[in-house]
DNA sequence: GTCTATAAACCGATAGAC
DNA sequence: GTCTATCGGTTTATAGAC
């Protein structure tokens, strides 16, 4: 008889690889290391992630997850389109404070990968493509034009980019664009 | 006597070197990818450069070079402190359209080897530091306080981490910023 | 003989196959 | 879990110019 699938196992290894990815880098890390810290056979790991590649990805997909995850429940109490931007902006602000930051996983992967178009490439793209678009979406529901839009953009760029100082420079910048009746209060 | 010495042999590997980092990534390239490229064996290469971080601390230390010679061409006909921070932030929103830029060599440096002590990462870190200094010397002298400092550097971050298309927007923001009286002009 | 330049050899790590 | 073929940076031999 065959034995019993460990359940969770698939977990188990991605959650071992995203945290190795996310910390050292993709180019960095290698397949072994990744068995090693997540306990199993190099078998077991191909068999679930057919490539360094799909490892990847899956760790993209995963952190584009939580990353959602963490947005949604910014914007619970959050109601205007101005309350949701900085709802927003200041769970970005929070997470680059915390220790084992690391800067933006997926601009981090294309900094890695220039020019790459493989599926972790175009997870990384979708997902900064698709921030970008809600940026832009709640910005026209507050009313504001493509230059706001654009200059919220480049904040939020510069926070993921920058040292976690900038964090509250930036929080209360986006504040101060999309509440202007607010502005030196 | 030896055999004569091919003069610039040195350059010309460090070009080599140089333009495939600053492409592909230091990680991605191999010494033997930059032989190849320079024309040369690998016995010279370590001639000159004993390791491949000493190679990278010197393409990252041309790579300043090169910033600082940009940065001093730019302030030749600025004069005033806003013209001299307008003239800069230019220079770089220029850079950022130039056909094969890849971000900023010393932020990507950064990104590749997260938490790096190494000579590169020393160079790379001198080079930021060194360049927010400027920046905030002469948001003094133009009277301006630290939280306009601390904007203009998140501007320039993410005028070097987000898509050439912000450039405009970035420079026109600067620009705004340390000219009030043009506002709306 | 001393130096340059090339090529081959080293050894650990790599992705991946079985 | 072991094995392999490849590639990483680095080093050592070898061929040739002065």
């Amino acid at each position: 008889m065959a034995r019993t699938p460990v359940p969770g196992t698939r977990d188990t290894i991605l959650t071992a690889a995203a945290g190795l990815f996310y910390r050292y880098g993709v180019r960095a890390v290698g397949m072994a290391q990744v068995v090693e810290v997540a306990g199993c056979g190099k078998n077991l790991l191909y068999r679930h992630f057919p490539s360094k590649a799909e490892l990847a990805a899956a760790y993209l997909t995963l952190a584009r997850r939580e990353r959602e995850r963490a947005a949604a429940e910014a914007l619970r109490w959050a109601n205007t389109p101005a309350e949701q931007l900085i709802a927003l902006v200041s769970e970005i602000a929070e997470s680059t404070r915390r220790p084992g930051y690391r800067g933006c996983a997926f601009r981090n992967y294309l900094t890695e990968f220039p020019g790459a178009t493989d599926e972790p490439a175009q997870v990384a793209r979708g997902y900064l493509a698709d921030s970008r678009a809600v940026v832009d979406r709640l910005v026209s529901e507050l009313g504001g034009d493509a230059l706001l839009a654009d200059r919220i953009w480049l904040i939020v760029d510069g926070l993921h980019s920058g040292p976690p100082e900038q964090a509250r420079v930036a929080l209360d910048w986006i504040t101060e664009l999309v509440r202007p009746s607010d502005q030196g209060q």
